[in-house]
DNA sequence: ATGCATTTTTATACATGTATAGAAACTAGC
DNA sequence: GCTAGTTTCTATACATGTATAAAAATGCAT
């Protein structure tokens, strides 16, 4: 695990392979099979002890400012550990070690009204918003590193002004428009919409 | 492409092999690699005829449940769509083909009130959000499918429920509450919230 | 028809995750 | 110290996406 988490780094994800790390214990590839059921479960080890290790921030006392907060920073979390995309879309829960903030948001959002069974759709609501938004973000970041031409321009090349107006209209300022980060506006529309 | 289509309509797209289609249709793999750039544009173009030959439901008049009846819509087509999960996070524009979407729901935030800047935000807050939850969803099915003990059963095994009251209280729920379609809810939430 | 340039296809190769089979190392009981 | 069983590791193999280089096919001007 350290070593993994040392090759992760100081050389990226994209270069941490079974081979790779074998070579870098000193084993072979099929030897970490041993240990790990497969890659995905390495790297949610490492995401594990990431998340473990993660300062808890304070949060506010009134239920849905504690939610957006407590969103804010399990998006702050997990767009800080880069090998987190690739394991992010395993399950609705994230890791043991960041069981902390679903506690939070579905405590907090009881604690504003809401039934155990209404908490915990909430809470769902703002995870599949948040790991969509990292995803989305993390599929960019990685088409531009690797210089692939993105989709979203050779859609806009060929937009028909007549049948698609607005998007035309902002067809050019796209890229502008999209820079932003527009995550807490989103969890604070999801809390305003969720919470009574 | 007509021959990708019926290899995974007839097999699934777990079966579809660069190779594979080459053998299905004569020729070598590398040779397909002359009319897509890789397999992700394959699958693109794939989303994309699938989308342009979508039904384009009647939408509300009412710009609010205009747009959540539009985001369902794009929901529900792309959850049909078995090969739109390993492309979803392509970008935030789906494909060409599905350019329908957006612009209904850019328009009717637009009527609704928002500027165009705005709309832009609610439009990819809501693609995110729908995106995060189509994904999670695809993963679940296929960790079920392949049989691999969910994540969450082990996270929910070791529990400590002084740290965790909430969770505890409903990890034996937690599979029965999260099979229901919670979508349309926070769509619902997002419009809400984001719509004046 | 012929020679050249461009398009299209093949052959081969590599890195990757991981299955399988068996070897080696270790442990418990005597 | 020896044996049987278990744990751990190694060797080899395969399917996959795709890079690279070369071959073949095609189109075109003469």
């Amino acid at each position: 695990m350290a070593a993994a988490l040392r090759v992760i780094e100081e050389e990226g994800v994209g270069v941490l392979t079974m081979r790779r790390l074998a070579r870098e214990v000193g084993s072979t590839a099929m030897a970490l099979y041993h240990h790990v059921r497969d890659k995905e479960e390495l790297l949610l080890l490492l995401l594990d002890d990431y998340a473990a290790g993660l300062p808890r921030p304070e949060l506010p006392e009134e239920p849905r400012e504690r939610v957006v907060a407590a969103a804010m920073a399990m998006h702050e979390a997990v767009s800080g550990c880069p090998w987190a995309v690739d394991v992010l879309r395993a399950d609705d829960l994230m890791s043991v070690g960041a069981l902390w903030y679903p506690e939070r948001i579905v405590d907090a959002a009881v604690r504003a009204g809401l039934t155990m069974e209404e908490a915990v759709d909430a809470y769902r609501i703002i995870w599949h918003y948040t790991a969509g938004e990292i995803g989305g973000r993390a599929a960019a970041r990685r088409r531009r590193e690797e210089g692939r031409p993105t989709h979203r321009e050779r859609v806009f090349a060929e937009l028909d002004a007549e049948e698609f107006p607005r998007l035309s209209q902002v067809a050019a300022r796209w890229e502008e428009l999209t820079v932003r980060d527009t995550y807490g506006k989103g969890v604070r529309a999801l809390v305003h919409g969720l919470l009574p």
